[in-house]
RNA sequence: GACCGCUUAGCUCAGCUGGUAGAGCAACUGACUUUUAAUCAGUAGGUCGAGGGUUCGGAUCCCUCAGCGGUCACCA
C-alpha cells in the first residue's frame, strides 16, 4: 500500500478521516469491514484465568480464537490491548508468526476497532500473558474516534447523552451498571426464594394514586381518553392480595413522576414494591433489613461499605425510633406534647421551621422531621409512626389515633424504603382519600385522587397486610458509591436536543392548510371542544397590559377570522333568559400564557411553522400609526429584531401543549 | 422557578488587568523497538457555543439567547 495515500481527497490529520481511508483501503483489499460471525474459543478472562499460572516468558501450544476492541496499540501495532466485555488481553504481532500480508493488515486496524485474533498463548518476559497472532480478521471498523485515553470522558453531558461511549471507555460506569444488574437480580433471587410471587401491574393508570407525587399524563387516541404514567403501583398490587392471587407479592419496575430532576431524583425511576398478607410493620422492618444486609453482602462481601466519607454499617441491628422522639432529640421539639395544629406550627416556627398556617399537625411534624432530622439519618435507621394525615393509605397507629404503623428506612441520609400496615378498612379508606380529594382542591399538585375501585377492593376484604418499597436506583448509589443517580441509570432522562434546521425565513402569518380548508360551518354538538383551543402567549417583558390587551385582541380576530372558516369550526349563539341573543365566534377554550420575552414567542412561532400550526402575530411595529406606516416599520426589522407582543395559536391541544406547555398562565 | 458557574482542536485542558490562539493525548510522515500512558523527530488540525454591543483592536469586558453543571426551592 506504498504511496496510495495520494489516491485521496480525504484529510489524513483527521482522525475521523484516516479512519474513513483505511475502511476505503479494507474495501479495496476485498477485506468485509462488518463480517457476520467470527468464532472466538475464549473469552479475555477465560484466557486469564485458565493461564494465570503461567510463569513469565513461559509459552505453550494451545491455540486460541480471540475477539474485542483494541483499546490501546504499542510499538507500531506490535502490542495490542484487546478488551472485551470480560477483561482485557494483550495480542501480540510480530513478524517471527505473522507473514507479511498480516502485517500490512496492522496498518489499517485504529483504537475502537473490533478485532479477531488468532494465535498461541504465552506470557511475556515482563508478565504480560499474551496471544502470539498468526492472523488477525476485522470484525467492525469503527469509524468514529474514541475520546483521549488518558483522561477519558469527562464531559457530564456526552457521557449520558452517548452512554456507549462512556462505557467503552470508562470502566467505573461499566462496573457501576454491573452492579446494578447483580442488585436486582440478587433482590428478585429474594424475593422468589421467600415465596412471594411476581408480577407486572399496568403503567397507564386511570386513577393516580399510590404515592404523592406530580404524574406523566398522556392520551391514548382509540379509547379517547387520558392515562397518568404511574408514580406507584401501589394500589394494583394490593388489589391482587384481596383476591387472594398469592400471600405475597411484589413488583420490580418503573415509576414516573413529573418533578424536579437531581442527583437523587431521575423523572423515571425503578421501585421495588412488595405485599405480604398476615404481615404488619414490623415484621416489614425485619424483612427489609434482612434483605438489604444480604445485598450489601452480596456485593461487597461484608457489610460495612464506604459512601464518600461516610462508613456505613448494616451489620448491626438496625435503629428504631419513631419520627416524634428523632424530631426531639435533634431538636428539643416534643411535638406529641402538643395538640392543635396550629401549636405544632408555633413549636416548629421556634427552630426556624415556619409553614404556613393551617398546616396540619402532622404536615408540621413531616416537615420539621425532613428539615432537621433527615440528612442525619446516615446509619440505617428505621423512623417509625408517621403521622395519619401525611400517610393516606396506612393503617392507623394501633396505640395513638394520630400516627400511623408506617416507618421510613433511612440511609446515608436518603429515603431508601417506605413501609407500613395497610390501611384495610374500606370507610377509613374513603375517608383519606376524601381528605385527598380536598386538599387536591385547594391546589395540592401532588394530592392523590379517589379510587373508588379501590375502596371497593377493600369492601371485599384486604387481610391484615404489610406493604412496603424501596427505590433500587438509590439503593444501587449506595453500594455502587455513586453520587448521582444518573450514574447508575442507563440512560438518564436529559432535556432533547434542539434541532438545528431552521424555521422557515419567510414570515407567514397563517398555516396553508388552514386557509385551504373548506369553509363551511357545522353544528356545534358534532364538535369535540377538547381536542383544540386558542393559545395566546403574551411577552412578559412587555410593562403595558393595554399594549397586551391590544395584542391579544387583534391576534385573536385575525385568527379566529380564518379558522372560522375550518370545518368543524362553528358560531353558537346563546340565548338568555329574555330571548335575547348573544353570538360567539370562538366555540373553544381560548388561554393565554406568558412568555419570558419576545424571543421566547419567536421560538414558539418557528416551531409553528414547522409543525403547521395556525398562528397570528403582533408585533410592536404593528401599533405604529396606521396600516401604511406599520408596514413600512415592520419591513425594516427581521428575526429577532421584531419585538412581539403576542402570539396566537389554534391547533390540536397536544400539539399546542407541546409547544406551550412549560409557559406559566398570564394573570 | 431563583442564583452562581462553565462552553477554546476529535478528547482532556491552559490562555492574568483587551494586542497575531497553546499543551498533552488521538491523527498523519518517518525512525527504533518485546511494549505496559512505549520512546524519538517532524507535519497537520480552531468562525474560541450563537447573536449583538463597547473599542483602533474582543477568546478575554457588557447585553441577549442556547446547552450543560452546581446550589437552593420543589420533591419520599
Amino acid at each position: 500500500m506504498t504511496n496510495t495515500k495520494k489516491d485521496t481527497d480525504l484529510d489524513l490529520t483527521d482522525p475521523r478521516q484516516a479512519k474513513e481511508y483505511k475502511l476505503s483501503q479494507l474495501l479495496e483489499k476485498g477485506i468485509n469491514p462488518y463480517p457476520a460471525k467470527f468464532d472466538r474459543t475464549h473469552k479475555a478472562a477465560d484466557i486469564q484465568a485458565k493461564y494465570d499460572s503461567l510463569e513469565n516468558g513461559e509459552e505453550t501450544t494451545d491455540v486460541v480464537r480471540v475477539a474485542g476492541r483494541i483499546m490501546a496499540m504499542r510499538n507500531n501495532g506490535m502490542f495490542i490491548d484487546l478488551v472485551d466485555a470480560t477483561d482485557k488481553v494483550q495480542v501480540f504481532c510480530h513478524k517471527d508468526t505473522m507473514n507479511e500480508e498480516a502485517l500490512e493488515l496492522l496498518k489499517l486496524y485504529d483504537l475502537g476497532d473490533i478485532i479477531g485474533a488468532e494465535g498461541t498463548i504465552r506470557r511475556t518476559p515482563r508478565g504480560e500473558l499474551s496471544v502470539r497472532v498468526t492472523s488477525t480478521v476485522m470484525l467492525t471498523k469503527s469509524l468514529a474516534p474514541l475520546p483521549n485515553k488518558h483522561e477519558g470522558l469527562t464531559d457530564v453531558e456526552t457521557k449520558y447523552r452517548q452512554r456507549y461511549v462512556d462505557l467503552i471507555v470508562n470502566e467505573e460506569s461499566r462496573d457501576t451498571l454491573r452492579a446494578r444488574s447483580k442488585i436486582i437480580r440478587f433482590i428478585r433471587n429474594y424475593m422468589d426464594d421467600m415465596g412471594t410471587i411476581e408480577v407486572e401491574t399496568p403503567n397507564l393508570q386511570a386513577i393516580m394514586g399510590g404515592a404523592s407525587a406530580k404524574p406523566f399524563v398522556t392520551h391514548h387516541n382509540a379509547l379517547d381518553s387520558n392515562f397518568y404514567l404511574r408514580v406507584a403501583p401501589e394500589l394494583a398490587l394490593k388489589r391482587l392480595i384481596v383476591g387472594g392471587l398469592a400471600d405475597g407479592v411484589y413488583e420490580i419496575g418503573r415509576c414516573f413522576r413529573n418533578e424536579g430532576i437531581s442527583m437523587k431524583h431521575n423523572p423515571e425511576f425503578t421501585s421495588i414494591e412488595g405485599y405480604h398478607a398476615y404481615y404488619d410493620y414490623y415484621d416489614l422492618m425485619d424483612l427489609i433489613e434482612d434483605l438489604v444486609r444480604k445485598t450489601v453482602e452480596h456485593i461487597h462481601g461484608t457489610t460495612k461499605i464506604t459512601f464518600g466519607a461516610q462508613e456505613i454499617d448494616f451489620g448491626q441491628p438496625w435503629r428504631r425510633a419513631s419520627m416524634c422522639d428523632l424530631i426531639q432529640e435533634y431538636t428539643g421539639l416534643d411535638f406529641m406534647a402538643v395538640e392543635t395544629a396550629q401549636d405544632a406550627v408555633e413549636l416548629a416556627k421556634t427552630k426556624g421551621v415556619k409553614l404556613p398556617d393551617g398546616t396540619s399537625w402532622g404536615a408540621v411534624v413531616a416537615e420539621v422531621f425532613d428539615e432537621r432530622c433527615e440528612a442525619k439519618m446516615i446509619q440505617p435507621t428505621h423512623v417509625m409512626d408517621m403521622p395519619v394525615d401525611v400517610s393516606p393509605l396506612a393503617k392507623i397507629h394501633r396505640d395513638d389515633a394520630r400516627l400511623t404503623e408506617r416507618f421510613e428506612t433511612y440511609i446515608n441520609g436518603w429515603e431508601i424504603a417506605n413501609a407500613f400496615s395497610e390501611l384495610n378498612d374500606p370507610k377509613i379508606q374513603g375517608l383519606r382519600f376524601d381528605e385527598q380529594v380536598e386538599l387536591g382542591k385547594n391546589g395540592d399538585e401532588e394530592a392523590q385522587m379517589k379510587d373508588d375501585d379501590y375502596v371497593t377492593a377493600l369492601e371485599y376484604g384486604l387481610p391484615p397486610t404489610g406493604g412496603w418499597g424501596m427505590g433500587l436506583d438509590r439503593l444501587v448509589m449506595l453500594l455502587t458509591n455513586s453520587s448521582n443517580i444518573r450514574d447508575v441509570i442507563c440512560f438518564p432522562t436529559l432535556k432533547p436536543l434542539k434541532e438545528e434546521n431552521e424555521a422557515p425565513q419567510n414570515p407567514q402569518s397563517i398555516s396553508a392548510p388552514v386557509v385551504e380548508a373548506a369553509r363551511s360551518a357545522t353544528d356545534y354538538q358534532s364538535v369535540d371542544e377538547d381536542a383544540r383551543r386558542f393559545v395566546i402567549v403574551v411577552n412578559g417583558k412587555e410593562e403595558s397590559t393595554a399594549r397586551l390587551m391590544n395584542a391579544i385582541g387583534h391576534t385573536m380576530a385575525g385568527l379566529a377570522g380564518d379558522v372560522a372558516t375550518k370545518q368543524d369550526f362553528c358560531f353558537v349563539d346563546y340565548q338568555d333568559a329574555d330571548g335575547g341573543v348573544h353570538p360567539s365566534v370562538s366555540h373553544y377554550p381560548v388561554i393565554v400564557l406568558k412568555a419570558k420575552n419576545s424571543n421566547k414567542i419567536k421560538n414558539i412561532r418557528d416551531q409553528a411553522i414547522e409543525k403547521n400550526i395556525a398562528f397570528t402575530d403582533f408585533t410592536d411595529t404593528m401599533t405604529i400609526g396606521k396600516t401604511q406606516e406599520q408596514l413600512a416599520a415592520t419591513q425594516n426589522q427581521c428575526g429577532e429584531e421584531l419585538n412581539y407582543l403576542g402570539l396566537c395559536l389554534f391547533g390540536d391541544r397536544d400539539a399546542l401543549s407541546e409547544l406551550t406547555g412549560k409557559l406559566s398562565l398570564y394573570k
